[in-house]
RNA sequence: GGGCUUGUGGCGAAACUGGCAGACGCAGCGGACUUAAAAUCCGCAGCCCUAAAAAGCGUGUGGGUUCGAUUCCCACCAAGCCCA
């Protein structure tokens, strides 16, 4: 065999030992594609405008199409990643073409607890171990030819960004939220008008109330404190001694960290909140603005946990007379109150403190601070884990029932959770399972108050659920015989008229945790004075840098010590050097060493894109009224600026709750014009991959199988194993790398199999074999246009009038599929297309056949969203100067797919018994007779009259006998 | 335990509001080209029965609505996700 040189258009020079030098094979097309690469870079092909820049056009569309920025690991891309990445430029691509202006950026979500942890083990900076992170993500990502407008690139780590994301902390710190308008207002309103009105303030823990003009520093920051958006507040919190900080409850799951699985144990710590439960009904209700999937709007409805029902106070007893202390507890079925035959408080509920320090007559202090300290070293998960054993001790005291005077003692057990509600249930065993176990294992008494049908209640289970009220009347209020939802109403109303209760809408959203005590994250703008009392940091004087550190280890202690205490003369500053307003510049200040969680970058970097580079504000208005806002067919405007946002669906509550409520914030501050900012989100399914299981359900890695006479089974000991789907991971050994993936069949390739294994959101096991079926399709593709030995251009002379039609409807079914991300079936239409023309083996004049010059154009359009650099390189080769992607998308001649005859199935008795052509303008009737002559329709129905002839014109003709 | 989603050939899948089930691809089979192979081109291909056809059976299982159901309704089974 001969060695063969060749070049590509652009100057690359490839050898391939072939006879076939022109061949669309691995090697020539990652040439041609690096080649085309570096070429859209240098010319800056995918840079979007914005208003304002020279050769803005504003009369474009703008279409705003963003991926969820990565996280950039060590471990480099995914074949997870570039399948959202794929499907955004496909449709980006696909837009431009369509004469829109594309925003389509990319940036890094860099700050978090890997680099850190990595930072603590080996005292590599984080910033390294993340710069190379970010180089190799950024080289893997334009290996794939996407069409990001890198000129918008940044990361969460930059100081020119988080700067502002520091700045939009502190518009939330100076922010309060109005009940009585439902939307944010400036705190400094509200101070004004406490002032003005000399408004008597709640004092300090139990202290007196006390007029403003009267309060001190500390009285007024604290009354401040409990409106503030962004507030330092006392909550019990989720404190993981593993990972040496707390996490926020959406970080938690069933006890555990989400990140790494440990243990997580309830303390009450004074932290950064933001007060998300205030936006709770807004985000619940604005889901009803924006186009997203249902399963995920539900679980954030589920998240937000809306309920109503009743807030009842107990007074609590000491002997027989009432004390100043009541107990409050939140339920769902006020209804159910005359069934309340005992209460339940958390371990850590402060009753329980006031009861050991001043015990009742029956107290057991011993048992009692015996069970609260077990419970404080129990995490969440075990606590909950053992449904079966309930735990729980008698605490001595009574709370009267508000509903029949009853005398109902108070228990403490560690199944009721102080972050719920008001770490206090009144529990009524006949219709509560769990509160039923706790009954039976203390013997404590139950009572049926709800009749509900098909349920006899007898006391061997709890009957739950809506019914007729029973057993319910007393001093309060009679409900027996009331439905539940009337008896609710009546016992809300009687319980306000009395004074010991009212009804409440409780949410299941609790405020956002906002501290971590972390390096590698966003520090506060904020220091504390020598009172304790915090104070803001000017705007002028941000960002507030992450000081250097050299040692990360987590500072060992009972409380969590934040890492950046370490940064001793960061930390120890003055007013003046820390920028201060309201001090004076020599007052010592001490800075917060807290840092803000990984999502903090996340909640607004879509908003940032718009116009990364301004220095003077986070977003400037031009920027943000062009590409947030835009409007409907209708004229009307859409609820979100973003017009498609694709990510995975594992970021359905935490990240796309958080990144709601600060722009509902933004929202209300002015500072965007939209109250949304995804109008629409689209979730890529899971790739999967392949694994083995034996019989017993036990899985095989890949590597440890083989097949003999066409069945799998163990290599060790031949034993049988069947092929399942399973998650890709290290273990089973089925990880697939794209770089190996692309060096063996080039990025076009990679792109278009990922588009085609099936739908977008489908989870879709990865299988390396079917790559090689769109390769081929390229490769006929590259074939029909370009002799694979001479490299010459290969037009058909004669125009095929049935390829021509052909080709319109693919024009057509491309341009419906792309808008409805259907690219799987939209690469199928291409190569019908492609099969169709593909020229015989034995023609040997490459003039017959095959598409002409402007078919090809046009079918090599319709590919340029999909395979960008093949595309190109036709493009070229048919002698276009620029870029295919620049061009518009072709059009299609509807009159030209009409048909004139339809082939229509003729059913007898259900069964198709004939095909019958008919034409285009036959009515019901005319179908009808074209159907009964037909011979085999005649012999179907063997001489029997037809009953009824069902005519779906064009369609379907169904004749019941 | 509750909620949501998904079950279609050997495999990935298609079928837009109920109207020809299995487009397209992988794997498979046959043929052409070749000394031969690879590559390429042309065909076949749900299952069952069959020499071939016809008939029969077919969208997880069982029922229902309908002239007609992969599609709508009910129950069940299995897998996945979310909440307990």
């Amino acid at each position: 065999m001969s060695q063969q040189s060749s070049t590509t258009p652009n100057g690359q020079p490839v050898s391939l030992p072939s006879e076939t030098p022109h061949r669309y094979a691995a090697a020539f097309a990652c040439a041609l594609e690096v080649a085309w690469q570096g070429r859209w870079e240098r010319d800056d092909l995918y840079r979007s405008l914005n208003p304002g820049d020279a050769g803005f056009d504003a009369s474009k569309p703008k279409y705003y199409c963003l991926d969820m920025f990565p996280y950039p690991s060590g471990a480099g891309l995914h074949v997870g990643h570039p399948e959202g990445y794929t499907a955004t430029d496909i449709l980006c691509r696909y837009k431009r073409m369509q004469g829109c202006n594309v925003l389509h950026p990319m940036g890094w979500d860099a700050f978090g607890l890997p680099a850190e942890q990595y930072a603590i083990q080996t005292g590599v900076h984080p910033r390294e171990t993340t710069r190379n992170a970010i180089a190799t993500f950024k080289r893997q990502l334009q290996r794939f030819g996407f069409s990001y407008d890198w000129n918008r690139e940044f990361a969460t780590i930059e100081p020119e960004y988080y700067h502002w994301t520091q700045w939009i902390w502190l518009q939330c710190y100076h922010a309060y939220f109005d009940e009585s308008t439902q939307r944010a207002r400036p705190i400094a309103e509200l101070e004004s008008r406490l002032k003005s009105e000399d408004a008597c303030i709640d004092g300090a823990d139990g202290e007196a109330p006390v007029k403003w003009s009267a309060a001190t520093s500390l009285q007024r920051q604290q009354h401040l404190d409990r409106y503030r958006l962004a507030y330092l507040g006392t909550q019990t919190v989720n404190w993981c001694p593993k990972l040496g900080t707390v996490l926020a409850n959406e970080e938690v799951l069933n006890g555990r960290s989400e990140r790494g699985g440990f243990p997580v144990m309830r303390m009450p710590l004074r932290q950064w909140m933001f007060r998300i439960t205030a936006y709770a009904d807004r985000l619940l209700a604005d889901l009803s603005l924006v186009q997203w999937p249902e399963s995920t709007r539900a679980m954030q409805a589920e998240w937000i946990g809306r309920s109503e029902g009743a807030e009842i106070r107990f007074a609590v007893l000491r002997g027989a007379s009432v004390e100043s202390e009541s107990l409050s507890v939140f339920t769902t079925r006020p209804d159910t109150l005359f069934g309340a035959t005992f209460m339940v408080i958390a371990p850590e509920h402060p009753l329980v403190a006031s009861i050991l320090s001043s015990p009742h007559a029956q107290t057991d202090v011993d048992a009692l601070r015996v069970y609260v300290e077990s419970a404080k070293h129990r995490s969440d998960v075990d606590r909950q884990a053992a449904a079966k054993v309930k735990t729980g001790v008698f605490t001595g005291a009574y709370a009267r029932n508000p509903a029949n005077g009853a005398q109902v003692p108070i228990w403490v057990a560690d199944y009721v959770l102080m972050g719920y509600g008001t770490g206090a249930i009144m529990a009524v065993p006949a219709h509560d399972e769990r509160d039923f176990e706790f009954a039976k294992q203390f013997n404590l008494s139950i009572l049926q108050v709800v009749e509900i049908e098909g349920m006899e209640f007898d006391g061997t289970r709890a009957t739950s659920g809506e019914g007729l009220a029973t057993h319910s009347s007393g001093s309060l209020c009679t409900l027996d015989g009331l439905r539940t939802h009337e008896a609710k109403a009546v016992m809300t109303r009687a319980l306000e008229a009395a004074g010991v209760g009212s009804g409440r809408v409780q949410y299941r959203l609790r405020d956002w945790l906002f501290s971590r005590q972390r390096y590698w994250g966003e520090p506060f703008p904020v220091v504390f004075d020598a009172d304790g009392l915090h104070h803001p940091i000017a705007e002028s004087h941000l960002p507030v840098h992450l000081p250097e550190l050299v040692d990360f280890h987590p500072i060992e202690s009972a409380t969590p010590m934040p890492p950046l205490g370490k940064a001793r003369e960061w930390v120890e500053t003055t007013a003046g050097a820390a920028g201060v307003n309201d001090l004076p510049a020599d007052a010592r200040v001490r800075r917060e060493t807290n840092t803000m969680p990984n999502w903090a970058g996340s909640c607004w970097y879509y908003l940032r894109y718009c116009d990364p580079k301004n220095q003077a504000r986070f977003i400037s208005s031009e920027a943000e009224q062009y590409w947030m806002t835009s409007r409907r067919a209708d004229g009307s405007m859409h609820a979100g600026g973003v017009d498609l946002y694709i990510g995975g669906a594992e970021h359905a509550v935490l990240h796309l709750l958080y990144a709601r409520f600060w722009h509902k914030v933004l929202f209300d501050l002015g500072h965007v014009s939209t109250p949304e900012p995804f109008g629409r989100l689209f979730h890529q399914g899971l790739i999967q991959s392949h694994a083995y299981q034996r019989p017993d359900g036990s899985l095989v890695a890949i590597d440890l199988v083989r097949e003999v006479d066409g069945k799998m089974v163990e290599s060790e000991n031949g034993a049988p194993v069947t092929q399942i789907v399973a998650k890709m991971s290290k273990t089973l050994k089925n990880v697939v790398n794209p770089d190996d993936v692309i060096a063996e069949y080039g990025a076009d390739t990679f792109r278009l199999y990922e588009m085609y294994m099936g739908p977008l959101e489908a989870a879709k096991p990865w299988n390396t074999r079917d790559i090689v079926g769109v390769h081929r399709f390229l490769q006929r593709a590259w074939r029909l246009a370009v002799d694979e030995t001479t490299g010459a251009l290969l037009l058909a002379k004669q125009e095929d009038p049935a390829l021509e039609r052909l080709l319109h409807r693919t024009i057509q079914r491309v341009g419906e599929q792309i808008e409805r991300l259907g690219f799987n079936t939209a690469i199928a239409s291409m190569i019908e297309l492609v099969n169709a023309a593909t020229r015989p083996m034995d023609l040997a004049d490459a003039t017959q056949g095959g598409l002409t010059r402007s078919q090809l154009e046009r079918f090599t359009q319709l590919l340029a969203p999909f395979a960008p650099h093949i595309a190109e390189e036709l493009w070229c080769r048919l002698g276009h100067a620029s870029s295919i992607h620049l061009t518009a998308w072709p059009s299609f001649d509807a009159a030209l797919l009409e048909e004139h005859e339809v082939e229509v199935p003729v059913q007898v008795r259900g069964k198709i018994r004939a095909r019958i052509m008919v034409p285009k303008i036959a009515n019901a009737q005319e179908t009808e007779a074209l159907a009964l002559a037909h011979a085999s329709v005649r012999e179907a129905l063997g001489g029997a009259t037809p009953k009824k002839v069902i005519v779906v014109p064009l369609r379907m003709v169904n004749i019941v006998v």
